[in-house]
DNA sequence: AAATGATACAACCGCCGCATT
DNA sequence: GAATGCGGCGGTTGTATCATT
């Protein structure tokens, strides 16, 4: 291979940077209806401009049905403790391991918090920072669980005027997530870990998705957008419907308003009454895909259907 | 109230291994 | 067997938010 690579994506041409909520819906939207079989190709038939790679990363760490956020049990801890311990850095196994975290949220709180736990536990309290993290031991397992979240709880009010660039990183929103949690805990229990896992090393293979990575739809709560900002949900809506989404680098607002966090969580609950398949057991996975399309077809088009009643933004 | 530091985490980058041609 | 394409992985970066001074 003398040439060397070819870039896997001509990087004038692609946005990067933060996932606008029509992004994401897009790509939720695409991938309900046609799975993933190739990332590179992708964007383009979703009509995304990114990278193939940033979609797929996407899709895995953030917009899988079955992603888990936030409230990283005290057992997933250890687990990842004793994990990296065997393991070492490899954070795709260790997510393996964890049924509904992703290695990169997996690689984070192992930077962020065990790292220094360890490190302090071990007696390297080098100080400041280990005391800190002592101080905020509950913090690492419950750092995730709800109670620091309070503190770095975007607070809507706050609303400067940022660029909407950050609006996922800093929309994490994860305590909304916690509704969606709720309703996936009820069959967490299931024997994912088990054999799946074992089928299925790496940690994308906990999505609900068939072989071809069509998924059975989740709604697309895990969007993640921006509080603070006056979302157009419409637009967002309508981007989703466009065949073509030329301007998403620059025309897409992605501005959400608070309250529409707290409609999704309460989706939850249509998400019940319309037997969306929020999470599917591993058996359904050898469903007939053909079978199956119709109906999560059926289910995304009710829930944007019930996001757009909500957002009041239904045709007139 | 403003400035500064620390923290958390989404996203990017580049490399590697496997599959296909 | 070599070349190529693609998915996946792990390391790193960038930036919003919170806490402290």
């Amino acid at each position: 291979m003398g040439k060397g690579r070819a870039p896997c994506c001509d990087k004038n041409q692609v946005k990067k940077g933060p996932w606008s909520p029509a992004e994401d819906m897009r790509l939720v939207s695409f991938i309900q209806k046609h799975g993933h079989q190739n990332w590179r190709a992708l964007p383009k038939q979703a009509g995304l401009l990114r990278c193939g790679k940033s979609c797929r990363l996407r899709w895995i760490n953030y917009l899988r049905p079955d992603v888990k956020r936030g409230n990283f049990t005290k057992e997933e801890e250890d687990a990842i403790i004793s994990l990296h311990k065997a393991l070492g850095n490899r954070w795709s196994t260790i997510a393996s391991r964890l049924p509904g975290r992703t290695d990169n949220e997996i690689k984070n709180v192992w930077n962020t918090h065990l790292k220094k736990r360890l490190s302090f536990k071990n007696g390297n309290n080098s100080k400041t920072d280990d005391s800190n993290e002592s101080s905020t031991t509950t913090i690492s397992s419950s750092s995730f669980s709800s109670e620091i979240p309070q503190s770095r709880k975007r607070n809507s009010e706050n609303a400067h005027d940022h660029d909407h660039k950050q609006v996922s990183m800093t929309t994490k929103k994860p305590r909304t997530m916690d509704s969606i949690q709720d309703l996936k805990s009820e069959d967490s229990n299931e024997p994912k870990e088990t054999k799946e896992q074992k089928e299925f090393p790496t940690s994308s293979n906990n999505s609900n998705m068939t072989s071809s990575g069509q998924v059975f739809v989740s709604k697309p709560e895990e969007l993640q957008t921006d509080p603070r900002s006056d979302y157009n949900g419409h637009a967002a809506l309508d981007e989703v419907n466009k065949p073509e989404f030329p301007d998403i680098a620059d025309g897409i607002q992605s501005d959400y308003d608070y309250d529409f966090w707290n409609m999704l969580d309460g989706f939850s609950s249509f998400q019940s009454n319309s037997d969306l398949h929020l999470h599917i057991p591993e058996s359904s996975y050898s469903l007939n895909l053909n079978d199956s399309c119709n109906n999560w077809e059926v289910d995304n088009r009710m829930w944007l259907r019930y996001l757009e009643s909500e957002l009041e933004l239904e045709d007139q």
